[in-house]
DNA sequence: GTCTATACCCTGATAGAC
DNA sequence: GTCTATCAGGGTATAGAC
């Protein structure tokens, strides 16, 4: 299970390749804790979990990281990474209408794949958020943090003569807050993600009273 | 703080009072853990803490509950008992139809209300499902199990021929995960509280794009 | 930089006197 | 039934050898 760990041995190591070993010990840790927050969650993830699971010693564990949180922030930072880079290949309109139901949808489907896609780092993001001592009023300030862009659009609609119904920052957190634990507690079922993710879209632009409800054709 | 223990004297106790002081006792260490959720959270509140807060010794805990999790069943089970007697209070009309304003309004509020009035309790069975292992599926069950009502209506309207933006359950998971979610991490301030009810209610009743989102009018 | 070994603290849970 | 005292286990973080 374990992977091999090729300094366990006492062997010189040479100069040059000892801050790449330290990379790599580095880049183990991350592979393995993602590993492990997918399978046991992150609150119950013990730093001897992590170390275990890459094949590495405890003590090596705090030469990179002060801690379980500072190792998930690395984790996240990888992610957004990963997914700037990704939606970088996007085209994405200058001006967004979320009440067009092509562009509502897309975003829908990006948060949607995204968190599903990073999974292990998102649920970790999840948990650690709802952790926080309540009276921080860190879950408020993620969500408003995870929802400013859609927060933006809204203004936007706004801005243009649009009557949204509510205010913009509360609209946006309500969305991400079905979109976030949705998104934590739904089963992975890639098979069902595009019925997901048509529904949400519906369910947002028109609710549940939309210009669909009142026929009885199917 | 600490609440003063009229047991924790050596005098000797009337039999008759005995069984007394222990529903004396279980009902501290209920009302202890509820004040102690609401300020650190259900997650960091060490049984040391609820006894403590409760003027108890940390022994005595283990007399009327097995652990920190079947303490909060127990008020979980109290809060639920004092909802449905307040619920009984309520007209309701049998037949419910959620594309109603008024009537989607009614259910909003008293979900809403009923989370803000117990927010320790609730607050803890929250962060509970959220802690849970992410494969036993938990929050996902408690999320079906929290929302089942609703899915009843929604399964009613679309027996009538209403057509909805998908599957009752998912929507009624969907609409439960928006309020959950947000009713946590919201910061409390009864003040914004029908405020917030009306733009949920509208957001779930028409959608960002719904009959009043075209006009300029304000 | 990594390892082994361990000190330390915290927490849950129990034993036995009253 | 409650208390005091304590034990056992687990987890974080560090020390020092290599």
């Amino acid at each position: 299970m374990a992977a091999v760990n090729p300094i366990a041995r006492n062997l010189p190591v040479p100069r040059t390749t000892r801050q790449a070993q330290a990379a790599e010990t580095r880049a183990a840790l991350l592979t393995a804790a993602r590993r492990v927050f997918g399978e046991r969650g992150y609150l119950n993830t013990k730093i001897t979990d992590i170390t275990a699971a890459a094949g590495r010693s405890t003590g090596s564990f705090y030469e990179h990281f002060a801690d379980k949180g500072q190792l998930l922030r690395a984790l996240v930072g990888e992610m957004e990474a990963a997914a700037d880079a990704h939606l970088a290949q996007h085209d994405h309109p200058a001006d967004h209408d979320l009440t067009d139901r092509a562009q509502l949808r897309d975003h829908v489907a990006i948060a949607w794949t995204v968190m599903r896609e990073h999974r292990p780092v998102t649920g970790a993001q999840f948990q650690s958020m709802i952790a926080a001592d309540p009276g921080s009023g860190r879950a408020w300030q993620d969500l408003l943090d995870q929802t400013s862009t859609l927060r933006e659009h809204l203004d936007h609609l706004r801005e243009q003569g649009h009557r949204l119904p509510g205010d913009p920052q509360l609209i946006a957190a309500a969305i991400g807050a079905m979109l976030g634990l949705l998104g934590y507690a739904a089963p992975a079922q890639p098979a069902d993600d595009d019925r997901i993710i048509d529904s949400l879209t519906d369910l947002l632009l028109h609710g549940l009273a939309g210009p669909l409800a009142g026929g009885a054709a199917g």
